[in-house]
DNA sequence: CAATTCGGGATCTGC
DNA sequence: TCCCGAATTG
């Protein structure tokens, strides 16, 4: 292959990019302007040219897909690219922890909590809290971590004003430590400390990895600048990539000013910028720059499309929600009629909770589809008890996952046994980890070494020890079975759960710990279908080897990658795709419908400036996905948790130029008339509201206060003439603004800055 | 300790 | 509406 070859067809910048070499580089990529195939290219392009060796080359993404896609692509290139290690953030961080975590005192099998699993933990730690104060809690302490602040560091900084907070923090940490597991944060903020703490770690991957690449950089957050910043030696080449209109994880910690900086960050900075959009038609762009625009501090740039006008984007209102899946079945049933393939089309939404609607009523007319990004599966209870058990066999001090499956099915072991028998194995491990001069040695040593050893087991009942004895021997026989990797023959399951390789160990182990039975049973006696997931969980841990090695591979990727396996592996059938518009980062398809695009639920959050702005980034996002036509659907009435809402058109909808798309009213009918002009109240609010840019306030991660502003206060009854009665649920002070929240009878609920309007309402008379 | 009932809150977005 | 946690009962 030569260079000629794989430089054929970039323009001028795309060029400059792939060819740079020496000083950092940021390139500003519009989306839609090739920046995947410049990343790609240029890693080709630089071992081709022998600037370094194939696996002297670092390129991070944020999502495993986008990782997958980039080798892939590279690969095509080059078969060397192979090589370079092309990785999320978060899987390379594990990466290096799986070497180095030991001297962290890291299980070497650690396990990766999702935030469930942080909740269980720290609600052990604080049983004096309530579950829902113990996600605000971890999201904070996620949140935390995101800006590298230990527990000690976070009282001095984000959080000062909450003792209770920092009490959360020292204590979860601390828990955590001791079932040598980590949570997503330290993925990150444990190589952090790693770099800055062992010098020759740092010198190590430095000279491994000769050059940096990081893609969608618009989102990183502090804590993966600061990796970055330790990885990258004076000899060594950064370049990174991204667009800061579409920085869309904020909520998560991503600080565009990582990008707006990067010059500053790093001396003699080369900016090149990729202005040309090969993706969409000018009539889409159009659009999606007329909603960016209302956007401030952005970098700026043009994006111009080289593909000509094309068909105007249709906007659509409907009736109901209903309407709209009905409209995408039509829409897509006559579009495939006319030719176009079922996978042409993508529909969008904001929320998960969106996507069932259109599952049902795609199953029903026989469309096929595939959705996109369903991380409820890993969360489902079945799935979550049958990983509990390999977790535990993994790593035997994982207090989540022994609390979790120790008495289910019931084994007479209820939570205050539990209670007990957790607290007298941390002592014991405790005991042993404060003597011991070799952490890692404690790796092995936890639950089940300890109650299978010691005998002053606490006072507990029989029935409780019988139980206990019978699980203890069944995960040490389980552990047995598969370092021997001895031939499983599944005896009572009827013979529903099979798998091969590792496969074959899981289906065991789930019949063996009596879940595939105690789940057998709930299946027919309440018509779930658990037994279902099982087996399609297990169908992915058959792709991994039989081997306490392949079982740990397979335990990260369910914990880092959560969609199935065998759902990629169906990625080139013909299928509508059903996705968030979050999951749509990166990925472009030929015809898409945004749905929902009503005040609400697109932008979903509209209680501060900030937020809008993010919603209106990821609206920009969900427009320039589209290559050949865009649909954005509204509706006027909306059901969901449990009631019908009326809706109103989002405001998204109202900054595009009329002109610029064909509109289409669907909900006249029924004398439900105007619907898409009924939106005085929120044109008041947000006219009054705009020009006001708001200052990052951090108090604002402080619970806000409950307050009262003239005559408005919580319980207050109010009428409007849009939404009728209503009552006024809560007033708080909202990073430095007051904000009320009001329930109508409709089920709608909305949000008011009474010091600046609110609208029509009306106070009533007790 | 397990089974049943009852009431209130929930769903953002995701590594 | 549905699901979960708390309370109540056997």
């Amino acid at each position: 292959m030569s260079t000629g070859k794989i430089l054929d067809g970039l323009n001028e910048s795309q060029m400059e990019a792939v060819c740079h070499t020496g000083s950092p580089l940021l390139i500003l990529a519009g989306a839609g302007s090739g920046k995947t195939r410049v990343i790609t290219t240029k890693i080709a392009w630089l071992i081709e040219n022998n600037y370094v060796r194939p696996e002297e080359i670092l390129a991070v993404t944020f999502t495993n897909k986008a990782a997958r896609e980039m080798a892939k692509r590279a690969s095509n290139l080059n078969l060397l690219a192979g090589a370079a290690t092309i990785r999320t953030f978060h899987s390379f961080g594990a990466w290096i922890l799986r070497q180095y975590g030991g001297m962290l005192g890291l299980s070497e099998n650690f396990r990766i909590y999702d935030t469930d699993d942080a909740v269980t933990l720290l609600k052990k730690a604080m049983p004096e809290i309530n579950r829902q104060t113990a996600k605000i809690y971890v999201n904070m302490i996620s949140r935390a971590k995101d800006y590298c602040y230990t527990p000690k560091m976070a009282q001095k900084n984000l959080f000062l004003q909450n003792k209770k907070f920092d009490e959360a923090y020292e204590k979860y940490d601390a828990r955590l430590k001791q079932t040598g597991n980590v949570d997503f944060g330290d993925l990150i903020m444990l190589p952090v400390m790693l770099l800055e703490k062992y010098e020759h770690i740092r010198h190590r991957l430095q000279m491994r990895y000769k050059v940096i690449m990081v893609d969608e950089y618009q989102d990183s957050n502090i804590a993966q600048f600061k990796f970055l910043t330790g990885l990258k030696g004076e000899q060594n080449y950064l370049c990174v990539v991204g667009d800061d209109d579409q920085s869309i994880y904020k909520f998560r910690g991503a600080e565009v000013k990582n990008i707006l900086q990067f010059e500053e960050n790093f001396e003699n900075t080369k900016v090149i910028r990729l202005e040309k959009n090969y993706r969409s038609f000018s009539g889409i762009l159009d659009v999606a720059n007329c909603i960016i625009k209302n956007n401030s501090g952005r970098l700026g740039k043009s994006l111009e499309s080289v593909r000509g006008e094309g068909k105007k984007p249709k906007v659509n209102f409907f009736l109901n929600n209903n309407a709209e899946v009905e409209y995408c079945v039509r829409l897509i049933k006559d579009a495939v009629k006319k030719g176009t393939a079922f996978s042409d089309w993508a529909i969008l939404y904001r929320t998960n909770a969106q996507s069932l609607a259109f599952e049902t009523e795609f199953a029903k007319s026989r469309i096929p589809y595939r959705l996109v990004g369903n991380v409820r599966f890993y969360e489902r209870e079945e799935i979550k008890d049958a990983l509990a058990i390999f977790a535990l066999i993994a790593n035997d001090r994982d207090e989540v996952a022994f609390s979790r499956i120790v008495n289910k099915p019931s084994r007479g072991i209820g939570a205050k046994t539990q209670e007990k028998l957790i607290a007298f194995v941390r002592k014991a491990v405790y005991e042993k980890f404060e003597s011991s001069e070799n952490l890692k040695e404690n790796s092995e040593y936890g639950f089940i070494s300890v109650l299978s050893e010691k005998t002053e087991v606490p006072d507990i009942s029989k029935k409780a020890r019988k139980g206990l004895k019978e699980f203890i021997s069944m995960i040490v026989e389980l552990r047995k079975k598969l370092s021997f990797n001895e031939n499983f023959e599944v005896s009572d399951n009827n013979g529903l759960l099979t798998g091969s390789s590792l496969g074959k160990f899981v289906s065991f182990a789930i019949s063996v710990a009596g879940l595939a039975d105690y789940y057998k049973n709930e299946d027919n006696v309440s018509g779930t279908r658990k037994i279902e997931n099982l087996q399609e969980l297990i169908n992915t841990a058959s792709l991994y080897e039989s081997s306490y090695e392949g079982l740990r591979e397979f335990l990260e990727h369910v914990e880092l990658d959560r969609t199935l396996q065998s759902e990629n592996d169906n990625q080139e059938n013909n299928a509508v795709t059903l996705i968030t518009v979050h999951n749509t980062k990166g990925l472009e398809f030929n015809n898409v419908v945004i749905t929902g695009v009503e005040e609400g639920v697109f932008p979903l959050d509209s209680s501060e400036i900030e937020n809008i702005e993010e919603e209106r980034r990821l609206m920009y996002v969900a427009c320039t996905r589209a290559k050949n036509e865009l649909y954005i659907t509204a509706c006027a009435k909306r059901f969901r948790y449990g009631n019908w809402s009326q809706m109103i058109k989002s405001r998204f909808i109202d900054e595009i130029d009329t002109g610029l798309v064909e509109i289409e009213d669907f909900s006249m009918q029924g004398g439900n008339k105007n619907f898409a002009f009924k939106n005085k109240v929120q044109q008041k609010i947000r006219s009054d509201v705009s020009g006001f840019s708001k200052i990052i306030d951090h108090s604002a991660f402080a619970k806000s206060q409950s307050v009262t502003y003239q005559n408005w206060k919580k319980g207050v009854r109010v009428f409007s003439s849009d939404r009728g009665f209503g009552i006024v649920k809560s007033l708080e002070i909202n990073a430095g603004e007051i904000v009320m929240r009001v329930q109508f009878e409709t089920g709608e609920q909305k949000v008011y800055m009474p010091e600046f309007s609110t609208g029509d309402l009306e106070i009533l008379k007790t």
